[in-house]
DNA sequence: TTCTTTTCTGTAACCGGTTACATATAATAT
DNA sequence: ATATTATATGTAACCGGTTACAGAAAAGAA
């Protein structure tokens, strides 16, 4: 790899012209910058980022947490982010959390040490006092920021109300909800809307709400157990992977979906498509969540003003067979 | 955050002992290690990764690049490579190609410009003669390497014959192919294994094979197209989102699955169990893949002899409902 | 006791950029 | 004609680590 002073030497000017031409800035003449930019062109001179970044305490790069990348949700918005980094020329670092304070806290340590630029946090323990004091910009997303972080949401709260009402509006009077995980903050806010449009219903009963962990397999034995105690018409499942447990579960059972209960899951992941028959939800808009975030810290790290600090995207009910019965469109 | 100096400062010594303290080298008194230690321990140290990088020209750092990550064979192959750079101490830069040289190329150079320590590389396009040159490590995944590159694949040519073969044991006999894109070397893999074995069946024939992308939608319209043109009882997906596709496409004409039409794809990725009915597909051990391929870079990194240079993983037939019938297991 | 060898520590150069500052020349103003 | 300002370039310090080298003290060998 050629340095700076192997152009420098070959166009006949000092480093500093070199990375005057460089950064576009100073004085420098137009012949002396020709020479300069053919010797970098002839050399094949690249500047060595590690050497910028010690400098200028700035490495182009920012971190990434998700909890796992392997959850469905997550390659979309990784995707977003990155697409849109890239257009900033800036590079991600991916880290897989697991939910996991203790990693999250190496990680974002890691991520000080190597001088990223910034991090976009997919997490809800943020208890980390001293790692956060550093000016260090950061955007929260799919969790609520209560800190002075910029954050993007979708409207959880609202969509589960959407999807309760949804249920009854096709006729589901007995109306289950697969719960997500406790700690995850997202999980609580889909349980909240759907309690509350169940009161307003009138509704609501404890014995609806069935404990889900996110994840297929354990939705479906639950649904399963569930459905021997209590007759159900509607389920409502916090995220898609267990709308999917639900609809084997139902379908083990020889019920009929949705004419025996009407199932609808909560994230719009493409996975919803494919099932049969294919599962309403509520589509959060994913790519458009990440590619916020993304030019929220891009804006951050520049230093730009910052309009809207929070951001709340608007969910939208995506009607498919799992809901479709009773003559209703 | 706290520099060599302030520690070597506090602990009343030099810096150069510090850093000796730090990487355990060279000769340092017990009662002066100790002193730095809490040195270390009272700032909370954490060395520059940076500047350790600049003079060492290593970053502890990898380039990771594949086509799409919301591709969902991507995922759990990500996630494999995180989990194993992470115990290593190194941290991953995720990049998105597109299968686009040109983008692919920039990653590579901007790699390059922040020293990384290797690349995985999940591409074709293996044509990049000058930025090849340089020594910096290279594994590549889920393609083959006609170069000296290590590299970790799954038998596509025999996973694609064991799954043509399962179709003609229970009993199909017209079995049609659904191709990959041509300039993806594993897409062709599998068509040449498919051809092979229906020859070798006395049941080839050019009409039975049906373009496809990789994609679902395209796939589903392609299927649809050709079972107009072409009554087949076997349909043997190059992967598992055209499977899924051509399962949508069958059942929107009222045919039958596995009955009238059986149906199996190729990856085993986690959406073959939600559909229905769920479908049978060639399992690769994507996770294992990951993690052999980050594994083998980690040796190559650390100037280790690397025993196996090309791993070939087999690949598993998983039976589901969408080929099991005719009283067959 | 003296010579070697081992242990311990500090100074300074180095990695490859950036930039403050000094200097020199050209252009413009007074 | 002289003072001022704009343009152009180079020197060297700096970012925060690592390590070659040198020198001193302690331990072991002759």
């Amino acid at each position: 790899m050629a340095t700076i002073r192997d152009v420098a030497k070959l166009a006949g000017v000092s480093v500093a012209t070199v990375s005057r031409v460089l950064n576009q800035n100073g004085y420098v003449n137009e012949e002396t910058e020709k020479r300069v930019r053919k010797a970098i062109e002839e050399l094949n001179y690249k500047p060595n980022e590690v050497a910028r970044a010690l400098f200028k305490k700035t490495s182009k790069t920012i971190g990434l947490i998700v909890p796992d990348i392997s959850n469905p949700f997550f390659p979309e918005l990784v995707r977003a982010i990155e697409d849109v980094m890239n257009i900033y020329d800036y590079t991600v670092i991916l880290c897989n959390s697991d939910e996991n304070s203790e990693k999250e806290r190496k990680y974002i340590d890691v991520f000080k040490q190597k001088y990223v630029d910034g991090m976009i946090l997919t997490t809800n323990q943020l208890s980390m006092e001293e790692v956060m004091e550093l000016d260090i910009p950061i955007v929260v997303l799919d969790r609520p920021s209560d800190h002075s972080f910029p954050s993007v949401i979708a409207d959880n709260y609202n969509g589960a109300r959407l999807a309760t009402r949804h249920l009854y509006d096709i006729g589901c009077r007995k109306i289950a909800h697969i719960q997500g995980p406790a700690h995850v903050v997202n999980a609580m806010q889909r349980f909240y809307g759907y309690r509350d449009e169940m009161k307003s219903l009138g509704l609501w009963g404890e014995a609806l709400v069935i404990q889900g962990n996110y994840q297929l397999k354990q939705a479906k034995e639950a649904v399963l157990q569930a459905l021997q105690a209590n007759r159900v018409d509607g389920i409502f499942a916090g995220n898609d992977a267990m709308a999917v447990g639900a609809l084997k579960a139902v379908q083990q059972l020889g019920l009929r979906v949705p004419e025996d209960v009407a199932i609808i899951g909560y994230d719009g992941i493409p996975l919803t498509e494919m099932t049969t028959p294919e599962l309403s939800t509520i589509s959060q808009p994913i790519y458009e969540m990440g590619a916020i975030a993304a030019r929220l810290l891009v804006k951050k790290i520049e230093g730009q003003p910052i309009d809207h600090f929070h951001y709340v995207l608007p969910v939208k009910l995506i009607e498919r067979d799992s809901t479709r019965r009773r003559g209703k469109s």
